[in-house]
DNA sequence: TTGAAAGCGCTAACAT
DNA sequence: ATGTTAGCGCTTTCAA
């Protein structure tokens, strides 16, 4: 087959009887055309089929129509598809801005020079960066150098001039925890790991706010938070130093859903039932927090949101230049499921391979 | 902080005593430049730290540097991320070409016009398209149109010359039936739907073909594929038709493991137990399959590999412009969990949270 | 082996 | 409200 020359903005202007720029007006509308010229101009870029070269413009504008979304190499590589499924967040919402999104991760460290920076900040090739988790504060620097916008996404650089997009945890703590109370439960626990995340602190703070105010005292015996990691194993592991130690809980709060898995692994290993001697709660709701058995209560992230709401702030300040540092706080949701209740027969809504929060 | 003004090709020409093209053709390794003057652009190249802006080569060299990556809509929407991870396949293995890869999503059909195509092609966004899934075949005409290089992924188009990267189903579908068949199985039952896609017909004739071969005449009585769709819901729906038109299954092979854990939903509520009463065996290897209770047999497909592979074919046609039409069949692999046999307790395996098959 | 010159297709001052 | 004119930063003939 083939292949056809594409008409320029050239074509267009000689088809329409105008010049280049009154052309460029209209396709970017921008300034003051006569709705007369507007039309003949829409007209004949209908007529010929034209769309603009994206490398043109961008040379000429200094725009690259791309968002950059970077990642920390050891976020992206671990199984639970936590910082995937915001970056599909990005993409989808992207899409809707015409924006198209370049992905990238980077080492925990820079050790040489620039050469580390992702290519497409040294290539001038985004217009916008969105980092999703910790990342070394150098490149951050670095993005602020080039005065390229920021937003930050389940992470924060409180001492900087970031936008960050961020997971209510305390409120997500805190109705974990009062959903156990006022299910009647006075024993509740607390299993945690890796304090220095500040989404794990948040949680852990917000349980013990919840009891307190609730008039009830914190009982050490019912905490364990020294886990390296918040990983499946570490919850098996917290679990077991809990029960060891002499806590006797009605109930656990885990600091997310896959220490929540891992300590029901425990309990049912031990012969302990849930929730009939141990509730269980945890926090992230991930895919197969739905899967397990019993269903797991969960505080439900929208980490396709998350990546939605980066890019729409991202997109704002393209418009308007802002340099308002905005934090938004991404709404939790308590799921509740078996893990925390006596079991009700399955409904056919069990049967739907739900879309999830998956964007269309 | 301030913006630094970025050097450009000439900056490294004036300061190198060069001409433009001289570094250009060191640049871009191209041309035949003495190993002195090489080093000497190298080296200022290094000093300036200059890095080529992206839109000026592409306006320049009619090459964007990106792969579009096409997805029809609802593969997409789909909950289970088959589609998603072979996406993520091709963004990392993009990265070692340096490439970046543009997502976008198609709808099922084109209803009008040009306008309907993805915006990076009408653009000349992409130097290279992969297609994962079933899309218009029109859209291919038009990517042909463009002189694009195409390669599809899980599709195939055998009446014209594009290139594929395609499970081996035939090899799956065979070695899932053998499975059961050497565990002592009779009467396999098959359950499908959209037997329109190549991949799910090749797995029912794979099941066909093995039992046939191994002496066992096909009972209507035992399938089911008039389903429309694959998923979970039709898993459920076709095994509730199989049992009720009298169909005395001991062993189940489903199109994919949607349908197999549907499958295994109304299974369990009619009180038939897995695998005693009925073995299940499910195709692809999704996340849920290894969670789900009991763990589901299955065939692994390899998703990641296969978005590496497409990207690779791509790469390999940008190089040598070759007009070679290459199939590419991804290896499978039998997974054997409890769905198919009796069950195991638990090992300390269980407890890690395995990183799967998610590139680094 | 290197240099000069002509664009690639578009945007953006600046005029008018 | 529309047109003229310079580029944007690079690659690529074509000469030398």
């Amino acid at each position: 087959m083939p292949v056809k020359k594409r008409p320029t903005i050239k074509d267009v202007a000689r088809l329409a009887g105008l010049s280049l720029s009154t052309v460029s007006l209209v396709i970017n509308e921008r300034g003051y055309v006569s709705e007369e010229t507007r039309k003949k101009v829409l007209q004949v870029v209908q007529k010929l089929s034209y769309h603009p070269t994206r490398s043109a413009r961008g040379l000429a504008s200094k725009t690259s129509g791309n968002i950059g979304f970077i990642l920390s190499e050891d976020h992206f590589s671990q199984a639970e598809p936590f910082y995937t499924r915001i970056f599909l967040g990005t993409e989808f919402e992207a899409r809707n801005h015409n924006y198209y999104v370049l992905l990238t991760t980077v080492g925990k460290h820079f050790t040489r020079r620039n050469s580390e920076f992702p290519r497409f900040l040294l290539e001038r090739n985004v217009d916008g960066v969105i980092i999703a988790g910790k990342v070394d504060e150098r490149l951050v620097d670095y993005i602020d150098s080039l005065g390229l916008p920021l937003v930050l996404v389940d992470y924060e650089l409180p001492r900087r001039r970031v936008s960050s997009v961020l997971i209510d945890n305390r409120k997500g703590g805190h109705e974990a925890t009062l959903h156990l109370l006022q299910a009647g439960h006075k024993d509740i626990g607390f299993i945690g790991g890796d304090l220095e995340h500040p989404s794990i602190a948040e949680r852990f703070s917000a349980y013990k706010e919840t009891l307190t105010e609730n008039g009830i005292t914190i009982n050490d015996n019912l905490v364990v938070v020294d886990e390296k990691d918040t990983q499946l194993h570490n919850g098996y592991a917290a679990i077991k130093k809990l029960l060891a130690k002499g806590g006797k809980p009605s109930a656990i709060f885990a600091a997310n859903d896959a220490m929540a898995i891992g300590c029901m692994r425990y309990l049912r290993q031990a012969g302990i039932k849930i929730p009939e001697d141990i509730a269980v709660v945890g926090f992230d709701d991930i895919d197969m927090s739905s899967h397990v058995e019993p269903r797991l209560t969960t505080v439900r992230v929208f980490k396709e949101e998350m990546g939605k709401l980066a890019v729409q702030r991202l997109v704002e300040v393209f418009k308007t230049k802002s340099k308002t540092v905005v934090t938004t706080l991404v709404p939790v949701e308590l799921t509740v499921r078996e893990s925390s209740r006596a079991s009700v027969p399955s409904t056919s809504e069990d049967l739907v391979l739900s879309a999830g929060d998956l964007p269309i």
